[in-house]
DNA sequence: TAAAAATACTCCATAGGTATTTTAT
DNA sequence: ATAAAATACCTATGGAGTATTTTTA
């Protein structure tokens, strides 16, 4: 169960079609198809049915489909939690300490348990 | 973020490093440390500090634990439903109809909004 | 004819393996 | 010497593209 196929699925099921699914995601159109047809594959019973050219959802796809969902907005949210902490880092700060034991005990660095491993020096940097 | 960035992360928080973990996914160490450097470096910041040849959970790394580990949660109950769903067929009933017109109405195959379509036939196969 | 889906290739990045190196206990 | 992590090199596969085919409205 790769996350592409999830979203591939989410996709199907926003779009109804193959083809506007791809659009949604910025692929083409065999890309969704194909990726579709390996997830039905290693599932082991088909999602949407072939009728007249287009995808019919079947009932087993439906019982899937609010858990998938659930899913993705878990992922966008833990997308948007790493942005944060990525970008959000408050700014540099730089100390100057006149004793080497003086930094050491006053600066925390982004480590945890490893406080008597600190090296000893007399600048630091700390991140907030 | 894929999904086995995610379970390579869980699997250091819950054994402490990268040997144990490449252990509980049942992979190689060095599979474990590459998926994790590359993880780090998606993100934009590190997510264990290597300090004295062991791996050091940083203060960024604590902050998605919970989300992380709330995301596979999920996604093992999916794959739990779809289990279900695959081998869950209570068993393949035949019927058996005089008339056509009979079958078409009685039976409800495995698709919505396409009863119109439904082939004539004096068997069909119906699914629970 | 137009539109949707499927198929047949080709390409690349990811994830895995084995072997080896580095570093600290 | 051991043990953990990192690195180098190789292979397989998933996911993407373009081009084409099939089918139905």
């Amino acid at each position: 169960m790769r996350l592409r196929e999830l979203e591939t699925l989410a996709a199907i099921f926003e779009t109804g079609s193959a083809s506007e699914a791809a659009r949604l995601l910025g692929v083409t159109q065999p890309a969704i198809s194909r990726t579709l047809a390996r997830l039905e594959e290693k599932l082991g019973f088909e999602l949407f049915n072939r009728v007249n050219g287009r995808l019919v959802t079947t009932r087993r796809a439906e019982a899937i489909r609010a858990e998938v969902q659930n899913l993705l907005d878990g992922l966008h949210n833990l997308t948007r939690i790493t942005d944060q902490l990525s970008k959000g880092r408050v700014g540099e700060l730089r100390f100057g300490c006149a004793r080497p034991s003086c930094s050491n005990s006053l600066l925390q660095e982004d480590r945890r348990c490893s406080n008597s491993q600190a090296r000893h020096g007399s600048t630091g940097q700390g991140r907030s």
